[in-house]
DNA sequence: CTGAAAGCGCTTACAG
DNA sequence: CTGAAAGCGCTTACAG
């Protein structure tokens, strides 16, 4: 299937030159200067005098020798290493998490830090992966997703004096630093734009209360309707999926007037209602709008196209990274930064006369 | 919008408690042992006597001791980490990315390891990020995924001696690990399918040749209808992409007589021909059969939704993990492992009669 | 079976 | 400005 690759393999092995990793030790030798010295002139340049600077960069470039990490951490009481635990894989969805990663790992390297991964253990203490890595000195700090109201994480990192950011805030007077996108923005954009295409009587299918996320998404349409002096919408709440979806919109559309617009908290859900409008005969971005929540990547190739709001999650895992690399070196007050997402606008919002 | 998280907050940190770290002199001080014999009651807990072991495995219970990874890797050698570099954002789709490393990191975590995050730097050499890691001895080993022929990370790997698995071959008679998606299967059983609904004259909408995978999957198709006695598919080569899968689906229908099923290699550039289809007047699943390769998430959020091939990523990442942790602990022989995708069959593979 | 000692590769006071 | 020394927290020969 591939002979390709076959027979020039060898060309790419040329005989094990395997250099055994250099050490400060083979720096300080070829330099002809001590290891303490190597270390400043790597560490704290002003404090060496020029011509032995410009030596020991020269032996290091020579050698092309790199600092262990595992001793540098040892003496220094960092590890230069930052954990992330994976979002859960049924937390349906994470389009995003492509994208999110990308962005904290590209913003890390430019710090000099290094992602590390975990992911929760299934039933049991949501905190023992937590908890093994601050006793094992494993990590410098933490970047926590997924935050809810009470999260357990907070107060435990918090406790323990752990620094970490959190993607989320958890309640109006945090004392800990977080990024967050704030999602009442982005559904009232949603909601703004349909009621320009004249739409007044709305639908809103949503997830079931109390979760964070989720209730900012719909205050976000409540509110802007309020403020639209519109009557605020019929909801029907349900969990993520393709069939709960169109049950959604079924239900919706048996209310006497039924809406015009449909606001959705989540693509899936809005998909699933784009396709059971389809089969309503109704033609969606004509006869009935509906928007959706994160344009994964399906909403676009949804037919017609869905409107949706899309999260900034380049800069939020950027805006993270920066704002943990600063409590690591010493900046300790909290700080916030709420991120306004953004509408993308396709055929699937149309309609409202 | 949240007015739950305020006032509770406190009850979660109940004063900073902090406990300092404890280390294995404070182990050994509490066992009334020497931090020796910690180690060994630890690491090698056969040759110290029962009573020692528990009076030591009490005091770690107590303390909530776990060994400090720096000092640990330090000494060993091993530094418990695994290095992944994440594919690039571009490489389109990567639909998959998230089971693939939630699969890598809970096998890792089942060895003792970790998984850590590093990001191709734009442009430059692509070796560098590996060198960087290998130099600074900050990872034990590697995953490699996105291998293609003449992958010059495997070469550099190899000569350095660095112990890695790679996620895809690179030509037959390799001589590292591997573990690859039979893609070539993937697209035949596709093809076999096709042929029991009666279709005949197939079209194939790939990539530019010279990718590993891309190839693989063409090879499939070619080869299925060669066994089945049927004529060659119609081939239309472009990159991924909804407006590339309209296009090239045009392009197939111009034939005379036109294909009654379309193979795509990516679901993308099926749904592209799904789209484009339904525009023509076609009713795919009836009039003309199509089916994707991968099964994301969109696939079965078309309409009708899409037949697709699935990888099952979940395993191979524990394969990858599974083999690369033997390796790590002194099994030398490469070995290779070969995965079957499965065939999803949905709606849009139907008609031919 | 147990412990004293050396050492992994660095950094950081501390003298000079 | 430079270097000798101590020490970070472990593990691993080596004696006893």
């Amino acid at each position: 299937m591939d002979e390709h690759g076959a027979s020039e393999q060898k060309t790419f092995s040329p005989r094990s030159t395997s250099s055994p990793r250099s050490t400060i030790k083979d720096v300080s030798r070829l330099a002809g200067v001590s290891v303490a010295t190597v270390s400043k002139a790597l560490n704290t340049p002003h404090v060496v005098s020029e011509a032995t600077r410009e030596r020991v960069l020269e032996a290091v470039r020579a050698l092309d020798y790199r600092p262990n990490r595992a001793a540098r951490g040892l003496v220094g009481k960092r590890t230069y290493l930052v954990g992330y635990r994976l979002p859960s894989v049924q937390a349906a969805g994470n389009p995003t998490l492509d994208a999110f990663l990308h962005s904290m790992v590209e913003a890390a390297a430019r710090h000099g830090l290094e992602i590390v991964l975990s992911a929760d253990r299934p039933r049991g203490n949501p905190l023992a992966v937590y908890e093994d890595m601050v006793r094992r000195g494993s990590v410098d700090g933490f970047i926590l997703s997924e935050t809810d109201y009470h999260d357990p994480r907070i107060a435990y990192l918090s406790d323990q004096g752990v620094p970490f950011v959190a993607f989320g805030r958890t309640s109006d007077d945090d004392t800990f630093s977080w990024v967050d996108v704030d999602g009442a923005a982005g559904t009232a954009a949603a909601v703004r734009h349909l009621v320009e295409q004249g739409h007044e009587r709305f639908g809103l299918i949503a997830w079931p209360e109390g979760s964070r996320t989720g209730d900012a998404r719909v205050s976000g349409v409540v509110e802007a309707l309020e403020v639209a002096d519109l009557p605020p919408p019929r909801i029907v709440r349900t969990v993520n999926g393709l069939e709960e979806g169109r049950a959604a919109l079924r239900e919706l559309l048996a209310a006497e007037p039924p809406p015009t617009a449909v606001v959705t908290v989540q693509d899936t859900l809005a998909i699933g209602a784009l396709l059971e409008a389809r089969d309503l005969g109704l033609e969606v971005g004509v006869d009935l709008a509906v928007t959706g929540f994160d344009d994964i990547p399906a909403a676009e190739m949804a037919s017609p196209p869905l409107t949706s709001v899309r999260q900034p999650f380049d800069r939020v895992g950027e805006l993270l990274v920066d704002m943990l690399a600063r409590r690591l070196t010493g900046h300790h007050e909290p700080e916030g930064i709420l991120v306004t997402p953004e509408l993308i606008v396709r055929a699937s919002s149309g309609g409202g006369r």
